[in-house]
DNA sequence: CAGTCACATAAGCATTCACTTATGTGATAC
DNA sequence: GTATCACATAAGTGAATGCTTATGTGACTG
């Protein structure tokens, strides 16, 4: 079951902090490295599990590799939130002003 | 740091188990496990770290306990969410056609 | 082709996690 | 009051997790 690969994931804050820090864009390991006390195994294995959950996504480029967010993985969150959406009493209305700034 | 408690709490599968039960409606613990092969203390458990992260309310009645969907958590969830909106190309428009649904 | 760089993988270890059995607690039932 | 029911908590255990150091691999560099 992928969904759980995806939790566990996300259950780990380093990783979390991998993901906040793509949002920026595309960057390679050691990029990723800089300022967050992590050592390049420990990055590594965190960058494996992140794509095996479909959260991120590699691209080789020489003897770099890039990591950028791969919105699949993030796509199953959202799906599995909107199973949640009948508790949402009024924060669902963030929720669409979060969309429509988007369209801005 | 509750974000991290959430995201913990989601990463096990019988805890999302739980919170899928719970859509349907208030429950106690006794009738959160029929069918779960699960045991009493094991449940206690899992209830006491979906309470911890706000994902799950308590409300005692007597002896019994009742459990409810807490939208505190998810709505967190929804908003680290929202960070990754720029990576949703076409996914997005699944999210609002879910959105309208909710309307009707 | 020898060296270095960017990254992956292997193996070992300490911590965390989810479970178990046993016991505690507070409320209803008799 | 005593028994029972619904649930919580304690303590222990095996497995999973995230780290470490050491080594492997493939690509550029001189």
């Amino acid at each position: 079951m992928i969904e759980n690969e995806i939790f566990k994931a996300l259950a780990d804050p380093t990783r979390r902090a991998i993901l906040d820090k793509l949002t920026a864009g595309s960057l390679n390991a050691s990029a990723l490295r800089e300022g967050m006390a992590i050592s390049q195994p420990a990055m590594s294995q965190h960058l494996a599990v992140l794509r095996g959950a479909g959260l991120v996504r590699e691209e080789r480029q020489g003897r770099f590799v890039n990591y950028r967010v791969d919105p699949e993985g993030l796509a199953l969150v959202a799906r599995w939130l909107t199973k949640y959406r009948a508790f949402w009493p009024a924060r669902i209305d963030d929720l669409r002003t979060l969309l429509k700034e988007m369209d801005q």
